[in-house]
DNA sequence: GCCAACGTTGGC
DNA sequence: GCCAACGTTGGC
């Protein structure tokens, strides 16, 4: 799952852009970092979540076309995700490229997937208390539940 | 706008 | 290595 506010950059955001793909850059976080570079594969699908807004919430669904590369902006001094510590023969962050796959048909509500925080979606990394996580793990089975709901 | 939950920073 | 201060995230 990939997290992003819709104020910044939304799913409407990704279908507008060219090639209905973008770079996911600028994440400055170890563990999600550590997704990206190395758990995410091209192929691999990702729900995209919005966050920060009205109605938080699954957007979408994303691919992973381009496997995890070093964010560039971290080396860029005018970029406000630049980095100073991260020297580009020893890249600190990285990024991966994702298409737009479809939107959902509708949002799928924070709320709602709370109501199966118990059950069907235990254990989902969204759901644990004080998750901010802004990329994360979707197990194959949480990923089936959230789709049969659409 | 508020606030809880973190992660990071930096003094010691 | 500890921990207080600070900044950020993100739901509400």
């Amino acid at each position: 799952m990939i997290k992003s506010e819709p104020d910044v950059f939304g799913i409407d955001d990704l279908a507008a852009a060219r090639g209905r793909r973008t770079s996911w850059d600028g994440v400055r976080n170890y563990q999600a970092r550590n997704f990206l570079r190395d758990e995410m594969k091209r192929g691999d699908l990702a729900f995209f979540y919005h966050s920060n807004c009205a109605e938080p919430g699954i957007a979408g669904i994303a691919k992973i076309v381009k496997e995890g590369y070093p964010d560039t902006t971290a080396f860029d001094s005018s970029d406000p995700h630049y980095d100073p510590n991260s020297d580009p023969s020893r890249p600190r962050w990285y990024m991966v490229d994702v298409q737009l796959q479809r939107k959902l048909k509708r949002t799928i509500a924070l709320a709602e997937l709370k109501r199966h925080a118990d059950d069907e979606l235990r254990g989902f990394a969204l759901l644990r208390r004080g998750n901010r996580l802004s990329v994360l793990p979707v197990s194959e089975e949480h990923w089936r539940f959230i789709s049969s709901i659409e």
